[in-house]
RNA sequence: GUGCCUGUAGCUCAGCUGGAUAGAGCAACGGACUUCUAAUCCGUAGGCCGAAGGUUCGAAUCCUUUCAGGCAUACCA
């Protein structure tokens, strides 16, 4: 058991249940079964560490007011047994626990123990499970959505992983079908714009606006590669897709990577056309009588999918939907990949298709709830108070890497990680900078290197900061040390908790609390100077913390530095 | 039109499987550096939790209605 809080809170579960089946017993409550009692933390400090509401739950049932039951429950719960030293009754018929101080220096000795694997769970079992996310078009740079959509991504899965999770980064390459004609499309013409000058030809509003097309155009040129203005233009777009798309995989791979996102695989959409299980697939959906001709096209039955529409699988020209090849990727991550669950990251703006997607599985074979979608909202960018449309059509978009440049990635991962990905986000440019100097990310790195700080400064001093001794623990009974202490017990609560609802970001505001936190008691509290007892028991205070925030900060793959 | 998301302090947002007096950061105001990093700390002020009904011991949280904004509703991906 790594989790001292669960530990206290199993306990007391286990106590008040005892206790609300002897008094059953005795008579003394009619006959209401056991309840399932929760535990929680109550905000106010004087209703105790810990509060069950029980007795609330069973006033209905046992027809009695909820005080009388909680008095009842408190005459038959033993107060001399482990962490709990206080029990009392308040409110309308909360039960108050009040525990001892022992369970916050085992939670100082139990990181120093563990170190890098504290909030390391076994929650996840060693499950399989696949987060593709990112997955940016492969056709133009990474932009701010994926800047998002990538922060958050790489967050839920390195919270999988502490969590106990079999975890594999994907990030899906859409290369082929519309979009990829349509960049062939773009750069052919830019080519020819190079060769012939600019009035040549016209170049659509649809086609891709973007300064990089036109750069690869110009560079392809400038390596003597093979001259392709006098072929055929099947030909021509080709051969520059076959120059351009590996250099657009690289800049993002290159991109992301700065933004410390690596991930474990690269699945390409075009190698499930060609390895015949887009084919396999739609025969499948085709032999289970879950698709219809119609209009030339085939369709897979809304019936299948739990919808009353029908969705294209084979276009009347014989081409193969997005979607097919969607469920061609997803039969393929479970039944021939084995993962026992996927998650998947998706825009807002893909909502739509991506339920369908879900709702779809059974056609395929597939449990829907295997499934996960986390949608989170684009980013709206705003430069002097204006929208900033985002798409790589109108080339205004920002680039990941302007963003990078103009605010850090540590600041970047923190602001994208500090909102629910659920809620809007307006981005504005001009305060970018403003807003990385006040983004809270500083404020925790800071409490970082201050203890880096402190720590060479003692060692400098001659004091071995690394033997850590416990043996004066007790003597840390100042309420900024307590409420540090009780911080640093939170994390393997806050790594379940993230992982179950899928929604880290409470990550970030952990960390700023415990940051917070250390910094109260660094105010209120000395290290250096004081006793030898209590300087030891400060010391190991402060190492717990800073391995805490290291961690944190690990998983959050943000820097900690030791100076700044 | 329909579906999904959002609406909480001046601003950016937490809290939403119902719990006790609704929280934090920024901004504002007042204090704290001869002593381990003041990128810090301590304090003050700031709210009809979009609106209206309902459910119950209890609602920011659940249900209904309504208003405002975003996204989606392709033989695009």
């Amino acid at each position: 058991m790594t989790d001292i809080i669960q530990k206290i809170n199993k306990q007391i579960i286990d106590t008040v249940e005892q206790a609300v089946r002897k008094a059953i017993e005795n008579k003394i409550l009619p006959e209401v079964g056991i309840p399932s009692v929760s535990v929680e933390k109550p905000r106010e400090k004087s209703h105790g560490d810990f509060s069950c509401n029980v007795a609330m739950i069973l006033a209905k049932k046992a027809h009695m007011a909820p005080r009388k039951i909680a008095a009842v429950i408190l005459e038959n719960i033993p107060t001399d047994s482990g962490y709990i030293e206080k029990v009392e009754i308040a409110g309308p018929g909360f039960i108050n626990f009040f525990v001892n101080d022992k369970w916050l220096y085992e939670t100082v000795e139990m990181i120093h123990t563990l170190g890098s694997d504290y909030g390391k769970l076994d929650y996840g079992k060693g499950k399989k499970v696949m987060v593709e996310y990112v997955s940016a078009n492969p056709t133009g740079p990474l932009h701010m959505g994926n800047a998002r959509g990538g922060a958050l991504g790489d967050l839920i899965a390195n919270v999988l992983i502490k969590a106990g999770y079999d975890v594999t980064k994907e990030f899906y390459v859409n290369d082929t079908g519309n979009q990829i004609e349509k960049f062939a499309l773009s750069l052919e013409l830019r080519y020819l714009q190079q060769i012939n000058g600019e009035d040549s030809v016209e170049f659509p509003e649809d086609c891709y606006q973007g300064i990089d097309i036109i750069n690869h155009a110009k560079n392809y040129i400038a390596a003597n590669l093979e001259d392709l203005a006098e072929k055929d233009s099947a030909y021509r777009k080709r051969v520059m897709v076959e120059y351009a798309l590996p250099i657009n995989i690289e800049n993002i791979r290159k991109g992301l990577k700065r933004y410390g996102i690596e991930f474990d695989n690269w699945f390409s959409e075009l190698s499930l056309h060609k390895s015949g299980e887009l084919d396999e697939t739609i025969e499948l959906i085709k032999q289970n009588g879950n698709a219809i001709e119609k209009d030339g096209a085939l369709w897979l039955i809304g019936k299948a999918m739990d919808s009353e529409k029908d969705e294209v699988l084979v276009k009347s020209d014989g081409s193969k939907t997005y979607f097919a090849a969607d469920l061609a990727y997803h039969r393929n991550k479970f039944l021939k990949r084995k993962f026992d669950r996927v998650i998947n990251l998706l825009g807002t703006d893909h909502h739509a298709h991506a339920l369908r997607m879900k709702n779809a599985m059974p056609a395929i074979g597939i449990s829907k709830d295997k499934l996960d979608l986390v949608l989170f909202q684009l980013v709206r960018l705003m430069r002097n108070g204006e929208t900033i449309r985002m798409s790589k059509r109108t080339g205004k978009a920002v680039s990941l890497d302007d963003l990078l440049d103009e605010i850090g990635v540590d600041a970047a991962r923190f602001f994208f990680n500090m909102k629910a990905s659920g809620s809007h986000l307006d981005f504005d440019l001009d305060l970018a900078v403003r807003q990385s100097n006040e983004n809270p990310v500083f404020y925790v790195q800071y409490a970082h290197a201050r203890i880096c700080s402190m720590l060479r400064i003692l060692k400098q001093e001659g004091i071995d900061v690394d033997a850590v001794d416990y043996s004066s623990l007790d003597m840390l009974v100042e309420e900024e040390e307590k409420e540090l202490m009780r911080k640093l017990a939170a994390y393997p609560q806050e790594i379940l908790i993230s992982s179950r609802t899928l929604e880290p970001g409470r990550l970030t505001r952990y960390v700023m609390e415990v940051a917070g936190a250390f910094h109260s008691f660094y105010n209120a509290c000395r290290v250096k100077g004081v006793e030898t007892g209590l300087m030891n028991a400060r010391i190991a205070l402060v190492q717990a913390t800073v391995s805490v925030i290291r961690n944190v900060l690990d998983v959050l793959s943000i820097d900690a530095p030791e100076k700044m």
